[in-house]
DNA sequence: ACCACCATGTAAACGGTTACATGATTAC
DNA sequence: GTAATCATGTAACCGTTTACATGGTGGT
């Protein structure tokens, strides 16, 4: 599976320009699978060249044309086929629990001011996933979109939770201390 | 940040050949960063090239010959430049969810199917996470690596909950039934 | 002035996966 | 006999990332 099979997956909603697209996979994917401009375009091009879809330019003033794709039946069917036939991967890639398990090599600031950004980093990320299930045209929303929010919800929310509440006995091991010489530090 | 960092660092921890290092990736960075032979091999050889590391082929009877890698103090220092200038990226992938968001094109046995495996799979990868920091050599457990363990532990832990709990509902709803429907069906 | 948004695309670089190639040992 | 373990490597392939290229609109 790759950003093909969602883009195809993303014109199952409706017709969308490749602007559109890179759009919807930030509000509704951004948390389990990313895609840049990069990948999109050449994308779109090669399921238009396969007939998987269909691209209308519509023309627009004072700025490029407009090129709205659509699903075709042809389409439809090789997203399904696909579908059905990938095995259900879920691949974590983290180079800030790299930075964790060496984090004695790290200065002890260095390790604060990281899980400080992460637990940062992911509260904004939970509130998107909560904005786009509560979106307006809530009809539209499909019980896996909510399953995907959900569980997107509980398993950042639960990294931010663990990070927020380990981070500081973290710290105080790496910066040579026990967590009780830690929290007598603390007290002064 | 790539295989070879991990390379570097796992060689931190003491000399080991190529084969060693990639059961040390299984039991230590699986629930976080994946390798091959086919990326740690090559890695291994330009870390050499580079001086990074050194290499010294041991002799063994009716196998091929073992090469223990060893850190140098310049690969040493490499290691950590790189990892006080990673940023703290944590990317998912996660063809599952992808699945789960399209659930309503997929048969509801597929769907059924698929979260079953999902939470067969996870348990015994938090198996695996705890196993390594109950390891018997405990003195040589770093805090970090306890902390990378624990997210990994409460973060699947959180994920597989999740799975589990809300998959009923869910086949039920892309089967077309309202969680009522499906209770008393499950009831019969 | 500057930045964000709208809108599309190309091309090189990078890095990982997968398949191939070899081959003995040990345990079920 | 079949599979897992030990042990190393290469090469093609695939797909993503990043940088480049262009340019008007609207808001602070």
């Amino acid at each position: 599976m790759d950003v093909k099979t969602l883009c195809l997956g993303v014109l199952t909603e409706g017709d969308r320009t490749g602007y559109e697209i890179k759009q919807r996979f930030e509000e509704a994917f951004n948390h389990f699978f990313g895609a840049g401009f990069g990948s999109i375009y050449p994308a779109l091009a090669e399921l238009t060249r396969r007939g998987l879809v269909t691209c209308e330019s519509v023309e627009q003033e004072k700025r490029p044309d407009k090129k709205v794709y659509s699903l075709t039946p042809a389409g439809r069917k090789a997203l399904v086929d696909e579908l059905v036939a990938t095995p259900p991967r879920h691949k974590v890639r983290s180079e800030f629990l790299v930075l964790m398990y060496f984090a004695h090599l790290l200065p002890p600031e260095r390790v604060a001011e990281i899980t400080e950004q992460m637990v940062a980093h992911w509260r904004p990320v939970i509130e998107g996933i909560e904005r786009c299930v509560l979106a307006s045209d809530a009809a539209e929303i499909q019980p896996g979109m909510r399953f995907a929010a959900g569980f997107g919800r509980a398993v950042l929310g639960a990294a931010a939770a663990y990070v927020d509440q380990n981070r500081h006995d973290l710290v105080a091991a790496v910066a040579g201390r026990t967590p009780d010489e830690a929290a007598l530090a603390a007290a002064e």
